[in-house]
DNA sequence: CAGCCTCGAGTTCT
DNA sequence: CTCGAGGCTG
């Protein structure tokens, strides 16, 4: 059927109208109609859809709602990772940051775009040829979960992007990165209505928002309200994105209507900063939303360029954080806890408070000297805050309150799970229980360990099962779970036939693992999973991890005589020999090589010309993850290193690389670009099959 | 031998 | 996330 052009002129009219609506209500915060006015265009643009369904497009605001629920979120790679910012929290430290900003570049004074910190959950949004395609958490900067649905439903972020006043064609790709907050005003009527019906209520906006980001039916999140501030742009290609500026990038988003902070500005210098920050602290409690600080960010795009990075963290740019808020409570009482590897960690049990927006009755005190340092005794009166925000901590104590029956922490001598003897040693700061797997906290932690994700990535075999089975002497080890039977699990009543069923199915899905995992599971002192890859990488198989005596474990990269003793150790114990033969004989398997032990001496074979070097990735890489790239060099037997130093073979740039670059340069190391790794990795391959290139 | 960086371990709450 | 400790670099 033929739609006559009437119609097709006003859905689009329609569309126009409410978009522009939503841009007025959301992103400038002045709306110029009724929202009886909005709810009547809405409705006649659903009708007309209705009829005419053949014009529904993905991105008419009638469809930011509308797709079914999800059973799971996907996973996807941020083009350009999401890096965290480093913290400021006192003058002092944001006069520092100015000082190393102008000695690196040389210059006396500084430029810097400012705004303020949103207290929501940060999210990149990519739009290809200006229509807006998925959108993702920040994950752990790398990958993210695809909330797209969900944000569709968010009616302040443009589903098409306008033309600008910059230019009439849109990036081809673009990584738009800000916030998803809830605004104050509409947590308190999520609120209203939660009470109303009898819900839980949530704790604070941030919070709010965050449980309706990652619901899996985009229904649900549209009826919670959201708003999405900008505050940056990832990777992007074509377009006039201003390359000059960082505040020029924030007028281009406002040009294309994406909400920015009103607050923002341009100042210049350090006192200029702090002033900034004191005005901003001031308005805190009026602005719409909340805020934990102000982030500064060096406005020059070249200069930012020539900072870099650090780890994980720009040196262009911090954010200024408020001071955590603290809350005055009582300390109840100290409990000591035992973890995997026996040690004893008191913790404080605190009359319930309200702090940083969660109720705390617990924090660490971490270790006797700690105690001793903040001269804690049991009933005193006690500051707490939420530490970076989420652990807490007891800050202070007050001692003018305390009572004359306060009392004074010992450390017990004996562990309180076991009773075996716990030992300090002389230069440590941990008591240690004694009791080994002996002791059935050890145990449980061990079971727990070898369970977990990472590990052997057994699903339902948490917290609440092993304290059962453990205390039910149904099992002992790790090698027991395989044994699990059924029947084994009906016996602990609670639960239901199905459940067990998974379990067991999950246990033995865990029988197929690798090298590194399993070592890893073992969960021997101080190895870590980075050393536990060491570990595989070098010796290939098992049986020789486990003959290597503590001066061979020292010829692995990054093995000093600590750990090469801690393993040696652990692999003396006949009890852990024992364990290790009952999972192998209960199914656990993996494939084991040569190792780059041996490897090591044939790469002039030329088996692999990359075995035995070391890389190290630096900026952002355009087609692959560093994570990808880090395992495309390990498959073909090279390393890769967090530093660059006259050991490094290659040092593999990728765009904003930073310091390492610089100091690859002075060091005359190679330096490869994202096509030279790329060409490299083929060329290593030698006789296999070329692996598909994931462009 | 000092300083830097990375890894391991422990921790809270929803 | 943070702290402490181990390992490596200069």
């Amino acid at each position: 059927m033929r739609i006559a052009d009437d119609i097709w002129h006003r859905v689009r009219k329609l569309r126009e109208a409410i978009e522009q609506h939503n841009y007025n209500y959301y992103a400038l915060d002045a709306p110029t109609i009724p929202d009886a006015e909005y709810d009547k265009l809405f409705q006649e643009l659903q009708e007309l859809e209705q009829h005419y369904p053949q014009l529904i497009t993905p991105d008419s605001p009638t469809q930011r709602i509308g797709a079914a629920p999800l059973k799971a979120f996907s996973q996807i790679v941020h083009r350009m990772p999401m890096l965290s910012l480093g913290n400021a929290f006192k003058a002092a430290e944001v006069d520092a940051f100015d000082r190393r900003v102008r000695q690196t570049l040389g210059v006396d004074s500084v430029e810097y775009a400012v705004e303020p910190k949103f207290d929501g959950l940060a999210v990149s949004l990519c739009y290809e040829g200006g229509i807006f395609i998925t959108g993702a958490t920040r994950g752990d900067g790398y990958i993210g979960e695809d909330v797209t649905l969900n944000l569709r439903t968010i009616r302040s972020i443009p589903l098409q992007l306008q033309a600008d006043g910059y230019s009439a064609r849109s990036p081809v790709f673009m990584e738009v990165r800000g916030e998803v907050l809830m605004l104050k005003a509409d947590f308190e009527k999520l609120n209203r209505q939660q009470r109303e019906k009898n819900e839980k209520e949530f704790i604070n906006p941030r919070n709010a928002a965050a449980g309706s980001l990652r619901q899996l039916d985009p229904g649900n999140t549209a009826t919670r309200r959201l708003t999405f501030l900008a505050y940056g742009i990832g990777a992007c290609e074509g377009g006039n994105v201003p390359r000059d500026k960082h505040s020029r990038v924030m007028d281009y988003l406002a040009s294309l209507r994406f909400p920015v902070a009103r607050e923002r500005n341009v100042v210049s210098g350090a006192t200029a900063l702090l002033e900034y920050h004191r005005e901003i602290e001031e308005l805190r409690e009026r602005l719409p939303y909340d805020i934990d600080g102000t982030v500064y960010k060096v406005n020059d795009l070249a200069q930012q360029e020539k900072l870099g990075f650090v780890s994980r963290a720009p040196r262009f740019a911090v954010a200024h954080k408020f001071p955590a808020q603290e809350a005055v409570t009582e300390l109840l009482g100290i409990d000591v806890q035992v973890g995997r590897t026996g040690t004893l960690t008191p913790v404080a049990r605190l009359k319930p408070v309200f702090v940083g927006g969660v109720t705390v009755t617990n924090a660490t005190l971490h270790n006797e000297d700690e105690i001793r340092r903040k001269d804690v005794m049991i009933g005193d009166t006690v500051a707490v805050r939420r530490a970076g925000d989420v652990i807490p901590e007891v800050v202070a104590v007050q001692k003018e309150k305390r009572p004359p029956h306060a009392k004074f922490f010992i450390m017990p001598e004996h562990c309180p799970v076991c009773g075996a003897k716990a030992v300090r040693l002389p230069g440590e700061a941990v008591t240690r229980c004694t009791g080994g797997l002996f002791c059935p906290a050890q145990r449980k932690q061990a079971i727990l360990h070898f369970a977990s994700r990472r590990a052997m990535n057994i699903d339902g075999v948490g917290h609440k099962l092993v304290e059962q089975l453990v205390d039910n002497a149904i099992i002992r080890t790790p090698a027991d779970l395989y044994k699990l039977g059924i029947t084994a699990l009906a016996t602990l009543g609670r639960m239901a036939e199905k459940s067990a069923g998974n379990v067991i199915g999950a246990i033995q899905k865990s029988k197929n693992t690798t090298l590194a995992r399993f070592i890893y599971a073992l969960g021997i002192r101080n190895v870590g999973e980075t050393t536990a890859k060491d570990l595989a990488r070098y010796f290939g198989a098992l049986d020789r991890l486990m003959e290597a005596d503590a001066e061979d474990l020292q010829q692995v990269p990054d093995i000093g005589p600590v750990v090469a003793q801690s393993i040696a150790s652990f692999f003396a114990e006949g009890h852990n020999r024992e364990v290790i033969e009952q999972l192998r004989a209960g199914g656990v398997r993996w494939e084991e090589g040569a190792g780059t032990q041996q490897a090591k001496a044939d790469s002039s074979a030329g088996l692999s010309r990359l075995s035995g070097k070391t890389f190290v990735l630096t900026g952002t890489l355009m087609n692959l993850t560093r994570e990808d790239a880090r395992e495309k060099i390990e498959a073909l037997g090279g390393k890769v290193a967090g530093s660059v130093s006259k050991r490094t073979d290659y040092v593999v740039a990728g765009t904003d690389a930073g310091s390492k670059y610089h100091r690859a340069v002075e060091l005359g190391i190679a330096i490869l670009d994202e096509a030279g790794l790329l060409q490299l990795l083929q060329d290593s391959q030698g006789g296999l099959h070329s692996t598909s290139r994931n462009l």
